[in-house]
RNA sequence: UAAGUAAGACAGGCAAUCGCGGCUGCAGGCGCCGAAAGGCAGCAGACGAGGAAAGUCCGGGCUUCACAGGGCAGGAUGCCGGAUAACGUCCGGUGGAGGUGACUCCAAGGCCAGUGCAACAGAAAUAAACCGCCCGGGCAGAUGGAUGGGGAUGCAGCGUCCCGUUCUUUGCUGUAUCCCCAUCCAUCUGCCCGGGUAAGGGUGGAAAGGCAGUGUAAGAGACUACCGCCUUCCUGGUAACAGGGAGGGCACAUGUAAACCCCAUCCGAAGCAAGACCAAAGAGAGGCAAUGUGGCUGCCCGUCACGUCUCAGGUAGGUCGCUCGAGCACGUCGGUAACGGCGUGCCUAGACAGAUGAUUGUCCAACGACAGAACCCGGCUUAUCGUCUUACUUAACAC
């Protein structure tokens, strides 16, 4: 990826739980912190109770792959923490794409080109 | 054609675009990061999850530690033979169970070494007379018979009294019938006592080999035939075992060892976060230089910290282990088979927060189940939408 590499440490995600803001929809829980970069680093927690391996490794797949198709709609310097909840099992590339720019909206790191074409979709 | 049995194969395909992982080449030396070890970045190329990758239930390789030898404890396995690196796996057989059959299933050594347990029911549960059957004795009753005694009546004889026409007393003896009593015998019934008996009864998973006959007071392996069991011999088989002969007449006498246990065989422990190597910082030891600077403290003494080199140690970090292997495919030979030998060809993920996704088009039996390698193999078990192939069985129809 360009602009971005992925958050690995378990202390960085700790770092972004204690201090950073989050919000949440049904689908995932999105915390973000200022890294003082030049580069976003993003990553996955999904728990096992959402799914078997099979399922939990698709869900992040798709989460860094709609990542990836826009990233140059998100603002750079941010350390993203991306958490999905119990409700995304099962859920299309769609509607997580949609999912994912409602929060990123809303943590106000998506531009507002790219978030106006997102309201289009309904999150539920 | 239908139903089924066994063995096996596949696990959506193709194309385009964007993206990910290590590998190879350009490549040697350059650029960037780092103290170093080492890592990163560019372009091109081919490659890139499973039949169970799962559960982590067995076995082995590999690694580190421990280890003279022996024993105890603990664990695992348990018909026989073979295969294998090894196994609780596989193959072939034996025995047993199920199915019309193809075929399937089986923790299948030992409770005549010991100990324990066996609810309820039942008379009794590892030892037994509750009922029943039979024998003997006693008591009571009934029936029948015999003997004896007594009484009544009839008859006969003799005697006696009255009488001498009639009427008629009484005793004794014999005999017949009836009644009563006693004793004995037989049969039956009831009760009690002593003994025999495990054939029958009902309970139970299990009741003292089974079943039929002989036999007996009644019964019983008491005896006999067949079957079972035990001992022993012969034959076949490497063996489990099978077939046959002879004997024992059945004692220990039931079940349970997935109860303790006994017997035989096997097992050192922990695991790739194993472990090996490189190696900042901090703390340690020694050498060298200096007698300095700073703190306690304004001064003296004292004390603490600060330099550099080497060593051992190994933290953060990095590299290796890490995929060429009990490997795969084909052929051939040996073997019923599991499997093994030989030959030829091939290289087929190797991450370390952990790589396969998205979109579009198209095809199909049409929306595709269960599910993601983590040191590597051999198995077992469990999950699974479906599709296909081969062999065989049974039934129906046709010929």
């Amino acid at each position: 990826m360009k602009f971005s590499e992925s958050l690995k440490k378990n202390k960085d995600f700790k770092n972004v739980y204690n201090k950073g803001k989050s919000y949440a929809n049904s689908l995932f829980v999105m915390y973000i912190f200022p890294n003082g970069t030049e580069q976003n680093r993003i990553g996955v927690s999904i728990s096992k109770k959402v799914g078997n391996s099979v399922v939990r490794h698709r869900l992040k797949r798709q989460i860094i792959e709609c990542y990836r198709m826009s990233e140059e709609s998100f603002q750079c310097g941010y350390d993203i923490v991306v958490i999905v909840r119990k409700g995304a099992q099962g859920s299309s590339y769609s509607r997580i794409e949609s999912a994912l720019f409602h929060l990123g909206k809303l943590h106000k790191i998506v531009s507002a080109r790219q978030a106006q074409a997102d309201t289009d979709i309904d999150i539920i």
